[in-house]
RNA sequence: UGGGGUGUCGCCAAGUGGUAAGGCACCGGGUUUUGAUCCCGGCAUUCGCAGGUUCGAAUCCUGCCACCCCAGCCA
């Protein structure tokens, strides 16, 4: 919670700030593709970006990166707004897309071909591929690599008003095709696609490639330190060549750090669209998905998820993070500001036969810690349900629920025992017969009893019968690969609950619950009359050997 | 077999020549009308391995080893 972060990007930071590297304040960007949503990967850059910003008195442009038109589009911006706003980081009047820059990223283009920088090659894909060598053999030249300026220009020109058919030809950088950095071999930085734009329209046909143009979009913009991931670190040289070859009077440092690896889960948009695509799961926002989306609509906060980051660091290790941590995150978060109730998600029914009341009225705090969130009304009544699993025909040593003849307390009512136990010609337990002690009312116990445990009730009569998603982990591998996705999915991610939830959790405007003894839930969106888990409580009991 | 990276506790992660922070997990113990929370305590003689330099090395040098990324007209 405390503690500022110093990773290696921040005391980079504090160096060229103390070399007067920087002198106006600290610029980053968040550059999402809008091809996809985003996930708790994607956080982790978020934070880093808008955090140093702010920490260093700056702040962050939100650009998409929109240079493909074939694979993006308009509705992952909004969504991609929506989750950032969510995480709570503000951008501002800094939101751009590369496409605002095609005019400019143009004009470069042919500033590199004036200078015999550039050439417009006229290979097909597979004839570029082939000349491009392998990791262990040079490439050759293109045929086309010393086309005269003039044709180049000439070319390009026409490429650009559409006199030519996709593939046809695309603009080269003139590097260096024997470079053991196979992105220096004469990299392709125009394409043309007679595609239109989602922004741009139909104005171009040719599009830019992201090496050409992410950084001179960050030099436009003055980003002070553009940070990404390991994988661009082989770009690296390509960055700096761009600009190093245009005449442009800015150029950021590229510094890289390694993405986040989660336990269970996958972070690839190609995985998590196939798990979409494939029905595994319900959409993006599915409760189980580690996007921003799913992560929501499961019931996480964005306090959560920004201390989660803060507390994973950034490095260039490369790292799979245990899902506890996040789970510990979220219970932190959650244990501190929601309200508590009661819920039975698998009803056993209780009769107290020595009850003959109508019903009475319990009072019990919202939070046992935290008075200030006030008080809600149980009603105790004749017939209850109790959880299953919170009674035992033969209870192990040490066993603090119920069992034929045990006592147990009931959360904020009374003591009960258990007299009787009802089964079916299978032996099932169907029904408990139970005494409770009418001295032994919760906040004025005068009965002298002392049981060993408190279990959660929800009365028969009041309580909401209503549908409980109980989430676990989408994966039953730790780290699911893509060859085997579908087999290692968790068959129990999703297990659907008929469940009793007590009614004044039901009426309150709170969309976040601590159920007793349970976990942490969260009332879904979509239906707000179903809750979603969230996590589970810790618990550390276990059996005794 | 080319290039670029990374190797410190089960998982993250500090450490930048002066004798291994912290968090999560885990294991004890205390409080508790949530087997929760909270509180105390424990948890790397050792930093991928092997040599070397030094009074002193996780930190410097040399050589190995392991893992990750790169051959889209994707980003």
């Amino acid at each position: 919670m405390s503690d500022q972060p110093n990773d290696f990007i921040r005391q980079r930071i504090k160096q060229d700030i103390a070399d007067g590297t920087v002198s106006g304040g600290v610029v980053t960007r968040f550059p999402p593709e809008p091809n996809g949503y985003l996930h708790i990967g994607h956080a982790k850059s978020i934070c880093l970006n808008f955090g140093v910003a702010e920490e260093f008195g700056g702040y962050t442009y939100l650009r998409f990166d929109d240079t493909n038109p074939l694979k993006e589009s308009d509705e992952y911006v909004d969504a991609i707004q929506a989750d950032v706003a969510w995480l709570g980081f503000h951008w501002g009047d800094h939101l751009t897309f590369a496409s605002d820059y095609f005019d400019q990223l143009y004009e470069f283009a042919v500033q590199l071909i004036e200078q015999g920088k550039a050439y417009v090659c006229s290979l097909s894909g597979e004839e570029i591929r082939v000349g491009r060598g392998t990791l262990t053999e040079p490439g050759t030249d293109s045929p086309y690599r010393d086309r005269p300026v003039s044709e180049n220009l000439d070319l390009f020109e026409r490429m650009r008003s559409g006199e030519f058919p996709d593939g046809a030809h695309v603009l080269r950088a003139h590097i260096d095709m024997a470079s053991p950095n196979i992105n220096m071999r004469d990299p392709v930085l125009y394409r043309i696609r007679h595609a239109p734009h989602q922004r741009t329209g139909d104005a171009w046909v040719i599009y830019p490639m992201y090496d050409f143009t992410h950084c001179i979009c960050d030099a436009l913009e003055g980003i002070t330190h553009s940070l990404c991931t390991l994988e661009f670190e082989d770009h690296r040289p390509l960055y700096d060549w761009v600009l190093d070859n245009i005449n442009v009077n800015f150029h950021p440092p590229q510094i890289e750090f390694s993405r986040l690896g989660l336990e269970y889960t996958v972070m690839s948009k190609r995985l998590l669209n196939q798990l979409v695509d494939e029905g595994s799961v319900s959409g993006w926002d599915d409760p189980r998905m580690p996007t921003l989306a799913g992560l929501r609509r499961r019931g996480v906060t964005p306090g959560a998820i920004r201390e989660f980051c803060r507390r994973v660091g950034v490095t260039k290790q490369d790292n799979v993070v245990e899902m506890n941590l996040l789970e510990f995150c979220v219970r932190q978060d959650l244990e501190a500001t929601a309200c508590r109730g009661m819920a039975v998600l698998d009803p056993l029914k209780v009769v107290i036969t020595n009850y003959d009341g109508a019903g009475e009225t319990l009072e019990a705090p919202w939070h046992p810690q935290n008075a200030e969130l006030g008080v809600r009304e149980l009603t105790f009544a004749r017939e209850l349900f109790i959880e299953r699993a919170d009674f035992e025909l033969e209870p192990p040593r040490k066993y603090k629920r119920l069992s034929p003849g045990a006592m147990v307390r009931l959360r904020y009512g009374f003591i009960i025992r258990c007299d009787e136990v009802i089964t079916d010609d299978q032996g099932a337990v169907m029904e408990l017969r139970c005494s409770y002690f009418p001295d032994s009312r919760s906040g004025s116990d005068t009965s002298g009893l002392k049981p060993k445990g408190v279990i959660h009730w929800v009365s028969a009569e009041d309580g909401k019968p209503t549908e409980v998603r109980v989430y676990d982990r989408l994966f039953q591998t730790p780290n699911p690969g893509a060859a085997s996705l579908a087999d290692d999915l968790n068959p129990k991610s999703l297990v659907l609950r008929q469940a009793v939830v007590e009614p004044a959790v039901m009426a309150s405007d709170e969309r976040r619950f601590q159920f007793e003894r349970l976990g942490y839930f969260c009332k879904d969106d979509e239906r707000p009359d179903a809750f979603n888990r969230t996590v589970t409580l810790r618990d550390s009991w276990r059996p005794p050997a």
